[in-house]
Order: structure tokens, then sequence, then C-alpha cells
DNA sequence: AAGAAAAGTGTATTAAATAGCTCTTTTTGA
DNA sequence: TCAAAAAGAGCTATTTAATACACTTTTCTT
């Protein structure tokens, strides 16, 4: 599942710790109110481009790393 | 634009590293073939979820960085 | 060079993301 | 406490990603 992805809890606590609201970076990243809201109660899978621009108001970056090994 | 995004130009040579065939990794992931080629193209917005299933048979992960300052 | 394998493209359909509106619930601050 | 602000949710419409099929082009391999 996607809920509850660390990378989702990431963008809502990076929110949070600049105390911006949904409706702010909404209105600054020019993605849709609805899809802020969705995108952090884990109910969507968001688009890779709707997450650049929610990451770059946020000061956030996406990037792809190779993958550590199971510490198990 | 999303066209020629680092880090899709970034799976493509991942995956070519790895001696994988778009439809190679089309089966391993699950994700269609049409969606890989699209995406490799540059043509393509795609979901977190299929970037983060092509990623996952490349042995890459998606993460969060703090953006470092543009060095100009 | 020729055949095979891989990659890229046009079109069409289906499934799902985005989005707005309205309302409810939860959190916060005076 | 209690009013305002913020967050969450249902309903709905629109847009667009994902996908398959068939075909062309490019790239390997011998």
């Amino acid at each position: 599942m996607l809920h509850h992805h660390a990378l989702i809890k990431q963008i809502k606590e990076r929110r949070e710790m600049l105390k911006i609201t949904q409706e702010s970076l909404a209105d600054l990243s020019g993605v849709g109110l609805r899809t802020i809201k969705q995108l952090e109660a884990g109910k969507a899978n968001p688009t890779f481009k709707t997450l650049q621009e929610i990451a770059d108001v946020l000061g956030l970056e996406l990037v792809l790393q190779v993958k550590k090994l199971n510490s198990i």
C-alpha cells in the first residue's frame, strides 16, 4: 500500500515544521488543496509532477538512491 | 518541464547498467511496457507508485532530501 | 550487410489523479 | 470554554496516466 509511506509522512512533517498550512502550500505550489489533503492523508498516488511541486516549496527534492541492503 | 529530468535519466541509465531490457523491467516490475517506454522517453508524468515499482526492481529507492543551496 | 532484438510511436480505451464545492471534524489560541 | 482556523471527507467533473495492440525505427550481433 501507499498508505503511510515514509516519504508522505516526511512531506507532512516538513510542512508542519515550516508552519505552513495546507492551504498556503496549495497556493505556493499551485497544487490543488484537495490534492494536498488527500496526499497527506495517505489516500493518494500522486504524480511525479505533483510531488515535485510540493517538495520544491518545502525546500525538498526527490532523489533516487541505490537501495541499502536490509540489515536484518 | 518534466522532460529529461535527472531522475528519469537515472532510471534509464540504471536499467542499461544492469543489462535489463525495457520488456524485462516491465515484467519484473508489473508496470506496463508502454509506460516504461514513455517514461524513459521523457514523455510521461509517472505516478509515485509507478516510479516506486520501477525503482525497486532496479535496486533504487525514492527519497526526499533537503535541497542544497544553489552554488552559483 | 542482414536478421534479430530492442526501443520508440500513433491511436484508442480504461482507470485513476486532480480539482472544486460544500460540509464535518479536529485542533488551536485567545 | 468556545470561537476561529485548520484539516479531513463526500460528491462530482475534468483531465490525464496507464495500458494494449500494431507498426516503425534504431541498435546489436553475427
